[in-house]
Formats: C-alpha cells, sequence, structure tokens
DNA sequence: TGTCGCATTGTTATAACATAACATTTCTAG
DNA sequence: CTAGAAATGTTATGTTATAACAATGCGACA
C-alpha cells in the first residue's frame, strides 16, 4: 500500500530513483529521454505536489531562455505516453509516476492541506468500476479517479490551528 | 440502476422534469431561478452530452445580444452549488444532474462514441474509495470519478462498421 | 410608498491552459 | 556522409476561466 510521504522524508532520493527508473524505462523502450525531457521529469519530481505545464515553463525560461509553451506540452506528451508521469484532471497538473514500470489505472488521493498527491492502486476500486460499468453493458476504456480530502498530517495540523 | 438514456428517447420530458425539480428545489432553497439561470440549466440540458461554457455563451449570444463569459460562469456556479449540473473535470464541461435531491457523490460513464454522459451511483465504489482512503488515514472531502469507454449502442456501431 | 441594502447582471480586461502550423536542428541508420 | 526521421524552436492563436468594478433589479421594512 502507497503511503503519503512524510512531510520530512528525503526527497533527493524519490527524485533520483524516478529519474534511474525512467532512464532504464526509456532503454527497454527504445526512447529517448533527450535532456529536455530529463529536465522537465525532474520539475515534475520537483515535489509529491502536481504541477502546471506553466510553471515548468517558467522554470524552464529561467534556466536555458525564453521558452514557448509547446517545448513542454511535447515533453509532457512524451512522459505521459510512456507512463512516467500522470495528468491530474481536476488540477490541469502533471506527477510523477512512482511506478512506471506496472500497468496501472491511475487513481489519486489529493490532500488539499499539502497539496500533495499520492497514487493508489486499488483492486477493489478498479472492480467496482469494472462491475458498474458492465451491468450497463459498458466497456471502460479509461478511468479518472481523483479523490480530494487531507492526508493524517493536515488532519492534525488543522486540529490543532 | 441508471441507464444509458436511448438514443431516441422523448428528450422533450427530460428538460421538462429538469426544470421542474429545479423549480421546486429552489424555492424550497429559497433560492432564486432567475430567468438566466432558468435558460442556462436548459441548455446545459439540451442533450445528455456535456457542454462547455463558451457553448451556452455562443447561444446566449445568439439568443439575447452580446454576452461575456462571467455572466455563464456565474449561472453555472449557481447551479453547482444547488447541484443542478455537475461539471466533468475531464471535459472542462457541465452536465445536469438528473436527481438533485439526493446527495450524492458524482461518478460518471462516458461515452466516447455519442459523448452521452450518465450519472452513476455505485454504493460499492463509494466503499472501495472510502475504504482505500481510511487505510491512509486519508479524510474524504470530494471525488472525482470519470469512467470513459463506450456505451453498449456504440459498442454494436463500432463492431458494424 | 419610498429607500436601504443586498443579490444579480453587465462590462472590461486579463489570466491560465493548450495546440496548430511550419521552420530549423539534431540524431541515426545505412 | 547523407537521407530521412525525430526532436526542438518559433509564431500565432484557440480555449477555458476569473478579477474587479459598475449598473441594475428586487425585497424587506420603516
Amino acid at each position: 500500500m502507497n503511503a503519503f510521504p512524510d512531510h520530512k522524508h528525503d526527497h533527493r532520493r524519490c527524485m533520483d530513483d524516478a529519474l534511474a527508473r525512467a532512464e532504464s524505462l526509456c532503454a527497454d523502450a527504445k526512447a529517448r529521454l533527450t535532456p529536455l525531457r530529463r529536465r522537465v521529469l525532474e520539475l515534475v519530481w520537483s515535489s509529491h505536489e502536481p504541477v502546471g505545464a506553466y510553471e515548468i515553463l517558467s522554470r524552464l525560461s529561467e534556466e536555458q531562455g525564453r521558452t514557448a509553451p509547446p517545448t513542454v506540452y511535447r515533453a509532457l506528451d512524451f512522459l505521459l505516453e510512456l507512463g512516467l508521469v500522470h495528468r491530474i484532471e481536476s488540477l490541469n497538473a502533471f506527477v510523477g509516476c512512482p511506478d512506471p514500470t506496472r500497468v496501472h489505472n491511475s487513481q489519486f488521493l489529493i490532500c488539499e492541506g499539502c497539496r500533495t498527491a499520492v497514487e493508489l492502486e486499488s483492486g477493489a476500486l478498479d472492480r467496482a468500476i469494472t462491475g458498474s460499468a458492465a451491468d450497463l453493458g459498458f466497456a471502460v476504456s479509461g478511468r479518472v479517479v481523483e479523490v480530494r480530502g487531507l492526508c493524517r498530517t493536515c488532519q492534525d495540523a488543522a486540529r490543532d490551528a
């Protein structure tokens, strides 16, 4: 079971691991993790909070001079395609996938306190969706599951306030 | 169980019912269903396909002369607040709620063939979400569940093609 | 019946998110 | 080393949404 990251975990580690997985996955897929794409992936992984395309864009602009939106969106499309990042529909934002090698139907818990998004993989949830759909003769091809609320840490903080 | 509307059902009826429910719900809530809000609700209900704010806007502009975005968004906010319409996050669009009096956590099946969105109310799905969240100590405050696929009619059509 | 106060709508401007279309550069296979 | 494909750059524009303030309408109450 995937847990909420501790607010003071070693995030460098998260990012290093993510990058390593990306390298290896791209090698296997014969896809090119170019410096630009790699950098965008790092920016997405700069926290566990989903990041907007224009936020990435403005960082890139600082680092390498004027950059236009398509540059960012194309890199994101590439990363989405490979499953290295996911799009959070209800935030128009992107978050790194912690386990891109496994096929999975992304489900997210999104804390409205710290903004952290955690990926869930609940078979029961999946089955509930598939089952309800089947009852109506509906053939599922994709799922968006984004659950809002407060993580334990932020609940505690709210109670103290 | 809520079914996909037949492709040749009497839609006038859907709309009339929706409007009647809205009238009564607004009366109870002492909220004012003004002509503008009522008209926006009708436009949302003009089909079972989620409608974009700018689509509503352009219809209003035809009917009553130049209209600006805030006019539409304010009406939609009002309708959302009362639960008369729902927002489909993955489409940036709005759809009428078939049962605004009951509190429910909206779950949608969205057909990629005919674009129809049907609201689901699956207790099992709800429990799966609540349960998974509880395992992580996460307090749920809102849910976005939008399932993509093909309704039975569109599956049949695809098979014939 | 008037008028105070709030809700609603109008108006202008701009913010935020995303893609189309075409030019240029870089990579790689042969 | 070169032809073709992939990646990136560039310009322009499309789409969705909100901020801020002005004008109007509407109901409660003196």
